[in-house]
RNA sequence: GCCGGUGUAGCUCAGUAGUUAGAGUGAUUCCUUGGUAAGGAAUAGGUCAUGAGUUCAAUUCUCAUCAUUGGCUCCA
C-alpha cells in the first residue's frame, strides 16, 4: 500500500501501482472528468503512469490551471503531428510546444514551406481525437530511437543532445512521437480545435538552416471555453493601438513620408506632450536636468562609443563630405552626445551624480518585417537620461531609478509587467565590448540593486546591451505580445571609451559610471501600450479633448461659448459641437470619441446658469454650477 | 531580412469568373432646432497601391516593386 496526501491535506491509502487518473476517479467521478493533469511531489506527471513510491503528495489540474491547459495543448500537438503526417506522409516532424494561448508544431513539409491549411486539417484532427486513444509515455534506448528516426534528421539532432534516460516517446492511436510529456489521459477530451495561422521558420531559428512550416493552433475541451477565447480575442483586436489611433485621430502613417515614421496628429500630440510634462515634473523631483543635443552626429563620435561597429548598417547616413573627410549620421542613440556634454567641462566628485535628461529623437533602420504600428518604428523619441555617478553612488542611484520607473508605471495604471535582468550570453562573448571585470561588476551591481528592492524578476541571458547589462520592464500588448518599455542599464564601458573623469576628494582623477535609463523607453511604444491598456479611455489629464460642450440647439450656442471660454481660462481642453444634429447624435459621437465629459446646455441650464454633465461610459450626472463642475474636474486631474 | 496573407472613396468594406466600379459612415450644402448613444434630402469624393507583361480589351490574370499584416529572426 502507498499513502497519498491530497492538496487539502486529506490522506488515503491505495495499492501500489495505482495511476493518478484512477485516484481521481476514486475521489470524485464527476470531478475526475475535468482532470487534465497531475503532479506528484511537485513534479508534473502522466495521468496513466503507475505510482509506486510511498508517501506522496498529489495535486490535480483542470482547465483553470495553467499546467492543466499546458498538458491539454501539449497533447493537442500530438494530434496535430499525427494529422499532418496523414495529410503529408513525406513530412518530417521537428519540434512542437505549448504556448500561452495554444500550441505549435514545426514541420518540414519537404515540398517547401506551405501556409494554407484548410479547415480539413481541423476536422481530421478532431476525427483523430474522437478515437479517444490513451497517451502513453515510455522510455526507449537512445540507439533504438536514433534508428527509429533514421529518416528524420531533425529528430536525430534532438535525440543526440539528450541523456540516455531522457529518450522518452509518447504513443496514442497509431502515432508515436519523441516526447517528454506531459499529457492528458486520452485524446477524447479534445473537442474543439482551431488552426490559427502558420508561418515559415528556420530550424533552430537560424536562417542558414532549412526552412520549416510552423503551424499554430489552439484547442478546447468544450464550446464554452472556445467561445470565451474567441470573444476575448475579438475584444483584444478592438483595443489594437493601430485601430484606435486611427479612430481617435492620434497618429497616422504616410507612404510618402516613409514606413515606420509616424505623423502625430493634433490630438496625439496633446497626449504626447502631457506625458512629457508629467515625466519632466517627476524627473525634476529626482534631480534630473534637461539637455538638448542635435539629431545628427559625426561618425567618429559613434566610433568612439563603439556603436558604429555594431550598427552601421542600421543607421541612416545623411551626408558624406570627401573634402573634410567627415561622415555625418542621423543619431540612433543619445548616449554619445551626452558623454560629450559631460566632457565639456571638468567635474568634482561634489557635482555627482549628474543626471542629463533629454527627449531625444532617434532614427534606426529597423528591418522591414519588424515595423509594427507605434511599437516598432524607424523614428522615435526616447525619454532618455544618462546619470554620471561614482561607483559608490551607483547602487543607491540605481534604486532611485527603479523607484522612478515604478512610479511612472503605477501612475499610468500599468499593474502587470515583467521585470527582467538582461545579462550576457556567455556563449557569444564577441557580441560585447568592454572589460570582463567591468561586466562582472555591472552584473553584480544590478543584481544587488534588484535584490535590495525585493522585486520579482527573472534573469535572462543574452538580452544585455552590447556595452552592459540591463534591467528591463516588459509589458504585454492586447494580443499578449511582450514589449520592452522601461530600461535601466549600467555601463562601465562608455566612460572609458570617452575617457570621462571627475576629480576626487584626494585630488586624483576618477572614472565615473554611467546609468542609461528610459522609464517609457520609447514614447511611441509607451503610448501604443497605453492605448491598448486603456482601450482609448485615457485618464482625464491625458485626454486630448477633456470636455465637449453640446448645445441642445443653435439658440444655446452663445451660452455654450461663454462656458467654453471659462473652461479655457482654467486650462481645460474643450470644444463645442456646433453641428445641426440632434442631441442624441452629438452625445453618441462624443461617447465614441471617448471624451471624458460632455456638458449639455439648453434652455433649462441657460435659465439657471448651470450645465448638465454626462461622463463618458458613466452617463448623466445631472446639473452642475460651473464652480461645482470645475471641482469635479480638478478631482479627476 | 525570411515565409505566408492583404492593398477598391477620408474610414469600414462589397464587387467585377476580363468590357474603366458600389454600400455604409465621414465631408459639403440645404431642410429640421431637437434633452442624454444614429432626424431627413441633395452633392462632391476612386488612373481599383505602383510599374511592367499577357490580351482586341486588365481594377480583375501573371510578374516585379512598395506599403501593410501574422509569424520567424533582429531590437544600441
Amino acid at each position: 500500500m502507498i499513502c497519498i496526501k491530497f492538496y487539502d491535506g486529506f490522506l488515503k491509502d491505495y495499492p501500489s501501482g495505482i495511476t493518478p487518473i484512477e485516484i481521481a476517479l476514486d475521489m470524485n467521478e464527476k470531478k475526475a472528468r475535468e482532470v487534465l493533469s497531475a503532479s506528484i511531489n511537485g513534479h508534473q506527471v502522466e495521468l496513466s503512469t503507475p505510482i509506486t513510491k510511498i508517501n506522496i503528495q498529489i495535486v490535480f489540474y483542470s482547465w483553470e490551471n495553467t499546467l492543466g491547459k499546458k498538458a491539454f495543448w501539449h497533447s493537442s500537438i500530438h494530434l496535430l503531428g499525427q494529422t499532418l503526417l496523414q495529410i503529408h506522409p513525406q513530412a518530417k516532424l521537428t519540434i512542437g510546444n505549448p504556448i500561452e494561448n495554444g500550441f505549435y508544431y514545426d514541420v518540414d513539409l519537404v515540398d517547401g514551406p506551405q501556409q494554407n491549411f484548410s479547415s480539413n486539417l481541423e476536422e481530421r484532427m478532431l476525427e483523430n481525437a474522437r478515437k479517444n486513444s490513451i497517451f502513453e509515455l515510455y522510455s526507449i534506448y537512445k540507439a533504438k530511437s536514433l534508428d527509429y528516426y533514421k529518416e528524420n534528421l531533425y529528430k536525430i539532432d534532438i535525440i543526440k543532445n539528450l541523456q540516455e534516460g531522457d529518450t522518452t516517446f509518447c504513443s496514442n492511436d497509431d502515432f508515436v512521437d519523441l516526447c517528454r510529456g506531459t499529457h492528458i489521459f486520452s485524446s477524447g477530451k479534445i473537442k474543439y480545435v482551431k488552426i490559427l495561422n502558420s508561418s515559415g521558420v528556420y530550424w533552430h531559428s537560424d536562417e542558414k538552416n532549412q526552412q520549416l512550416t510552423r503551424v499554430y493552433g489552439i484547442s478546447f475541451p468544450n464550446e464554452k471555453h472556445m467561445n470565451e477565447y474567441l470573444l476575448k480575442f475579438e475584444e483584444a483586436k478592438k483595443r489594437d493601438h493601430r485601430k484606435l489611433g486611427k479612430e481617435l485621430d492620434l497618429f497616422n502613417f504616410s507612404d510618402n513620408v516613409g514606413a515606420g515614421l509616424p505623423l502625430w496628429k493634433t490630438k496625439g500630440t496633446v497626449l504626447r506632450r502631457s506625458l512629457e510634462d508629467f515625466l519632466m515634473r517627476a524627473q525634476k523631483k529626482y534631480g534630473y536636468e534637461m539637455v538638448v543635443t542635435p539629431h545628427i552626429g559625426n561618425k567618429k563620435l559613434y566610433k568612439i562609443s563603439g556603436h558604429i561597429d555594431k550598427y552601421e548598417n542600421d543607421s541612416f547616413l545623411t551626408r558624406f563630405s570627401h573634402h573634410f573627410g567627415e561622415e555625418i549620421l542621423l543619431k540612433s542613440m543619445n548616449c554619445p552626445h551626452h558623454c560629450e556634454l559631460f566632457k565639456s567641462q571638468s567635474w568634482s566628485y561634489r557635482d555627482l551624480p549628474k543626471r542629463f535628461a533629454e527627449f531625444g529623437n532617434v532614427y534606426r533602420y529597423e528591418q522591414s518585417g519588424e515595423l509594427h504600428g507605434l511599437t516598432r518604428t524607424r523614428g522615435f523619441t526616447q525619454d532618455d537620461a544618462h546619470i554620471f555617478c561614482t561607483t559608490d553612488q551607483l547602487v543607491d542611484e540605481f534604486h532611485r531609478v527603479i523607484d522612478l520607473v515604478l512610479y511612472i508605471l503605477k501612475s499610468l495604471g500599468f499593474e502587470q509587467y515583467t521585470i527582467q535582468i538582461s545579462l550576457r550570453d556567455l556563449k557569444i562573448m564577441n557580441k560585447y565590448i568592454g572589460k570582463e571585470q567591468n561586466w562582472k561588476k555591472a552584473e553584480e551591481d544590478i543584481i544587488e540593486a534588484v535584490c535590495n528592492k525585493n522585486l520579482p524578476t527573472k534573469i535572462i541571458h543574452g538580452e544585455a546591451a552590447f556595452y552592459g547589462p540591463k534591467l528591463d520592464f516588459l509589458i504585454q500588448d492586447s494580443l499578449k505580445r511582450n514589449w520592452q518599455l522601461g530600461t535601466i542599464q549600467i555601463d562601465y564601458s562608455l566612460p572609458e571609451r570617452f575617457d570621462l573623469q571627475y576629480q576626487g576628494p584626494d585630488n586624483l582623477l576618477y572614472r565615473p559610471v554611467i546609468i542609461h535609463r528610459a522609464p517609457f523607453g520609447s514614447l511611441e511604444r509607451f503610448i501604443a501600450l497605453l492605448i491598448e491598456h486603456t482601450g482609448g479611455n485615457f485618464p482625464f489629464w491625458l485626454s486630448p479633448i477633456q470636455v465637449i460642450l453640446i448645445p441642445i440647439s443653435e439658440k444655446y450656442i452663445f451660452y455654450a461659448e461663454k462656458i467654453l471660454h471659462l473652461l479655457y481660462k482654467y486650462g481645460i481642453r474643450s470644444n463645442i459641437d456646433l453641428r445641426s444634429e440632434k442631441t442624441g447624435k452629438k452625445i453618441r459621437d462624443a461617447e465614441i470619441n471617448k471624451i471624458p465629459f460632455m456638458a449639455i446646455v439648453g434652455e433649462k441650464e441657460m435659465y439657471d446658469g448651470t450645465i448638465s454633465i454626462r461622463a463618458h461610459t458613466i452617463g448623466n450626472m445631472g446639473k452642475f454650477t460651473f464652480e461645482a463642475f470645475l471641482e469635479l474636474l480638478f478631482n479627476e486631474a
